[in-house]
DNA sequence: CCATGGAGTGAACGAACGTTAACCTCGGGC
DNA sequence: GCCCGAGGTTAACGTTCGTTCACTCCATGG
């Protein structure tokens, strides 16, 4: 089903190609005469295979966040949460780690999407961010859900820092390397997830963690 | 030294209205018109106050880089460096916090600027990344350069997801709580970077600090 | 052998946008 | 009383770009 045909369609080297192009540029820094040009065709064959720019743009989006929702779902039928969550983080560092491109432009110019594409990306991104946060909860079922939302994000922001490392440079050791320590960080996050019972508010009322001063150290 | 002038002049005026903009519509899907609609004046007069709107973002991203440095250094004098690192945390969340478009603006419109200021920005950047791998490597002797530097990229990466959450909404409270969550699950990261003893090929290195087990806090 | 339709091409169009030009308007200093 | 420069305005220009059009080209099936 994902084996990658000896020839890939026209459409599938355009997708491919603009990822590259719109990771590297955005997505307005890529006109449609460079992203023919990439493929080894000039600009308007491209409405040959795509209605235009902001579809092609839809299509890899949706596509991305799919790929993402479908892959987070088949890792999460586990009967330890624990170790669901630790295939999602396996599965998410492989995906950024494969495809970087994608993950730079997934959540760089979803902004430049029209109005009806955007919203199903944003469902499907709320989907997957839900898998994370259910079965985090799973796993500490005393964290808030607002704190679950919240450790989602930010695994994710740490797992897709990836594409902003030094330019992808190292080939094999550098990579395998850095796959360890993102998962060592981001599974030492999940767990720091919920309040430490040292700071919890007793019986009731809200208790804020040690504020420290506005700007300077404590 | 922070004081906000009680009366913005209009170039502070355009700076903001533009972090704003930028932040939610993305460079190019900012024009100089809406632009100037949004500080009350119409088009060409930003060009009385700004050479170009090139120039504009490069004034807006090297300003943010400048402030991120020059804020790190000034917690990094510390004579404890796990001091050093726990107020640079709280420096780095404090910035997200506060100004969230100016982060936002600042790691997605980076390939818009021409090369010259570009070259400028990353270089403050990397210095403010070296602080960081500095300060890590201080308290971890043991981690790797490479890996510090990975560390600190996603570390980055899991403060700045804040802009990303459901739309900075709640007020007082959830900022709050998210701002604790996010300490503690940077503090868990950045220990979590080294290699761990179970892991690591054989000879000496030194001791690694108290490994915190997988659930329990410090 | 011819009809068909998918794929590509260059030319042209229309809109948007960054930028420039020419002109207006005050609020001070001499 | 006048000058002048800072800050604005509208109109215009030139590019760039997405998109459309009219056309070829060629592989294929009847």
């Amino acid at each position: 089903m994902a084996a990658p045909d000896s020839t890939p369609t026209r459409r599938e080297q355009i997708l491919a190609e603009a990822a590259r192009l719109f990771a590297r540029h955005g997505f307005h820094g890529v006109s449609i005469a460079d992203l023919g040009a990439a493929v080894g065709v000039s600009g308007p064959a491209l409405y040959r295979h795509f209605p235009g720019k902001e579809a092609l743009l839809a299509e890899m989006l949706i596509g991305i966040s799919e790929r993402l929702l479908e892959g987070g779902r088949a890792r999460v039928h586990h009967d330890d949460p624990r170790e669901s969550l630790i295939d999602l983080v396996e599965f998410h560092i492989g995906f950024t780690t494969r495809e970087p491109e994608l993950i730079v432009v997934h959540d760089r110019d979803l902004a430049n999407l029209p109005e009806e594409p955007r919203r199903t990306v944003r469902r499907l991104q709320r989907t997957y961010v839900e898998l994370w946060v259910d079965t985090l909860r799973r796993v500490h079922p005393d964290v808030a859900p607002a704190d679950a939302r919240t450790a989602a994000h930010g695994v994710f922001g740490l797992l897709n820092s990836t594409p902003y490392a030094p330019a992808i440079p190292q080939p094999a050791r550098g990579a395998d390397a850095r796959v360890a320590v993102l998962r060592r960080m981001a599974l030492a996050c999940l767990d720091a997830a919920p309040t430490p019972v040292a700071d919890r508010p007793a019986g009731g009322g809200a208790a804020a963690t040690d504020r420290p001063g506005p700007a300077t150290g404590r």
